[in-house]
DNA sequence: ACCTGAACACCGTTCAAGT
DNA sequence: ACCTGAACACCGTTCAAGT
């Protein structure tokens, strides 16, 4: 494993076990055995350690996404699939996942960390467009509804994360929310549509 | 104006100009014309300062949902008024609505926080109970069709704060995306429910 | 090419005083 | 009761060296 990994690894390490502010640059570095300002001969700044591990996270997300694509069942099943396995990976990786939706990384580091997450993206919709061409999920512009259940996957996900469910009454589950939007998505004849 | 409401003004601006990392101690008792630890004699630490003004924003969301409910229009369109003042909002105040779903934070200081929160969004759930017995809104749990909605809501913003709608090709806007989950939401006819 | 160690300008927070 | 100033233990980042 090269020393640039090894940073990548002692970071994402540090996120999940005490999110994004245990992530000093002092800590990596103690975790991998080196001085306190090695990680700059591998990456820029702060940031851009943070910017290539939520990179190499998109990606990972993307191929999950791809599989759920590709496995059995109808287009739903799918798109439950595909739900769920970014949901288990939001749990098993909890800064790991904030660190995805954190604004003011994704809009400083543009490069590969933009195309990992357009990556996952499209991936995504690709299962949406499937249920829209089988009739099984609502006519709607091409990528709209894609985002649309996606960000209310994330929002879903940061309101869990943040305890907020818990306070909204009713919704104490993201599994459950989920289904509920899943059955306000399946087919039901519209009038004029 | 007390001392504690201008060191208030002085966070939630600094919030709104720079974001949550421009909000030190030092800087908002500058711009109180304070020396750097006097906030220490009226909030317990930066976060308790934080979260007041947290909580002070959730009560300004919860008045003007509740205002959106007492407006004129059908429920959806109540509905509808409610998650634009919300949009509104965090359009004028990025910095401050941020703060509202950073996790660590309401997690830490759950005392007038969560009340507030939970109030905003009690608020919230009224329009929504008003739109289903009106059945203008889909039959489901009670608080939990406005948690969702809600949760969309926040991570439609977020996704647009991150930049991420533009990656997201198709959602490149918050209200249309607003207006296709509305659409979507809308009463259709269904066998068995 | 990669790493170390000292140094700088920041932080939040604490503490001993001042009025 | 409220505020100040010095101090402490952290940060990210830079720089001059070392191998």
């Amino acid at each position: 494993m090269t020393t640039d990994q090894r940073l990548r690894a002692a970071a994402a390490a540090l996120l999940d076990a005490g999110g994004e502010s245990t992530v000093t640059l002092r800590a990596v570095a103690a975790a991998t055995g080196l001085s306190h300002n090695a990680p700059y001969k591998h990456f820029a700044s702060r940031g851009a350690l943070l910017a290539a591990v939520a990179a190499e996270d998109f990606r990972t997300l993307g191929r999950l996404i791809a599989e759920a694509r590709r496995s059995g069942g109808d287009p739903v099943e799918r798109l439950r699939g595909a739900l769920e396995g970014v949901l288990r990976f939001s749990e098993r990786h909890p800064g790991r996942y904030q660190l995805l939706l954190r604004s003011p990384l994704v809009a400083a580091h543009e490069g590969s960390l933009e195309a990992a997450a357009r990556g996952a993206f499209r991936a995504f919709a690709a299962i949406v467009e499937d249920g829209q061409a089988a009739g099984v999920l609502p006519a709607a512009p091409s990528g709209a509804l894609a985002g649309l259940v996606f960000a209310t996957l994330n929002g879903l996900i940061d309101a869990e994360g943040s305890g907020r469910l818990e306070a909204e009454k009713g919704l104490d589950d993201v599994r459950a929310s989920l289904d509920l939007l899943l059955r306000l998505l399946s087919p039901r004849p519209q009038a004029g549509e």
